[in-house]
DNA sequence: TTCAAATTGTTGCCAAGGCTAAACATTGTT
DNA sequence: AACAATGTTTAGCCTTGGCAACAATTTGAA
């Protein structure tokens, strides 16, 4: 019997290189921080397109938060120079505020789209749409892109 | 010529009903609460299995933050009860981190393969999951099953 | 015009997750 | 046994985005 003391290395399934899983958690947390911003821009410009203006009340309802969260918010998109705003007026989006919404609104239409394509129920895919638009890279967009056109010309 | 002042109403594109986005909202923040939760408790069951242990060091290496948020993290996992631990010794989980760990684990291997049988590539697919991974519903989660089966067929 | 209701803004609180720096404990080598 | 290296915990700070309560302004109806 060999008393050759073999070091008991346990399953030692391969784990991916930590350097690689770190930069996508990294690309999650950027994807969050960006998240907020994402979402006013876009629902303040559905607003104004669909009711003429967007008002401070309006984004607390829609988004379920109060309207304090909604203001304190705002300050930093103006700070960063994404909405611009007078005191107890409606709000507006700048140059870049209505840019961002622009491709916001486009990539979570596809999102969506490519959720009702697969078939899933339209209140579902409106609800996963929110959430996963901001987590979904330039290529699985095309991707998602290429599976509706293909579904849309069965 | 006619005075009649029309209110001049805007577009008025049909908005959906506010109650309802703000739901989805809600869903949004709440997958957002569970998110480190979860992939904590997925990457400790990955360690656990492939190195027989989940040290702090290599999960701040992993996530790609310091020890110190690492740790500040884990006292809530052990406050919720989903991690164990004692003072200078390798990481646990609980019965509950365990069902945690292995639904999620199951969850992220759905979207992966979902997302590489569309035809993403792997490293982006990878990225993408990390993130996608927490807003898919069950519904959804199925339509990819069902997906990839299909996808697997041909 | 007046005044109440609606809307917007401010303040102060909280928890989660980031960070650095410093203290503490364990481990492995002389 | 000593001690340096490694690993862990704690402390204190920051930002974001929640909340309630209160203050201020605008708006609409008498
Ligand atoms: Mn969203
Ligand atoms: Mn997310
Ligand atoms: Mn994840
Ligand atoms: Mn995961």
């Amino acid at each position: 019997m060999s008393d050759k003391t073999v070091p008991d290395k346990p399953p030692a399934d391969t784990l991916v290189d930590p350097g690689q899983q770190a930069r996508w958690f990294n690309r999650v947390r950027e994807a969050h921080q960006a998240e907020t911003a994402e979402d006013y821009v876009e629902l303040i410009a559905d607003l104004i397109e669909a009711q003429g203006e967007a008002r401070v009340v309006d984004l607390a309802n829609r988004f379920g938060v109060s309207h304090a969260t909604v203001n304190k918010v705002i300050v930093r998109l103006n700070r960063e120079g994404l909405v611009s705003n007078q005191p107890y007026r409606s709000l507006f989006l700048t140059e870049s505020g209505k840019g961002l919404a622009r491709r916001c609104k486009e990539r979570h239409r596809v999102v969506l789209d490519f959720l009702l394509a697969l078939g899933i129920a339209p209140a579902t895919a409106e609800a996963d749409a929110e959430g996963v638009e901001h987590h979904v890279s330039e290529e699985t967009l095309a991707a998602f892109r290429h599976f509706i056109v293909k579904q849309n010309q069965k």
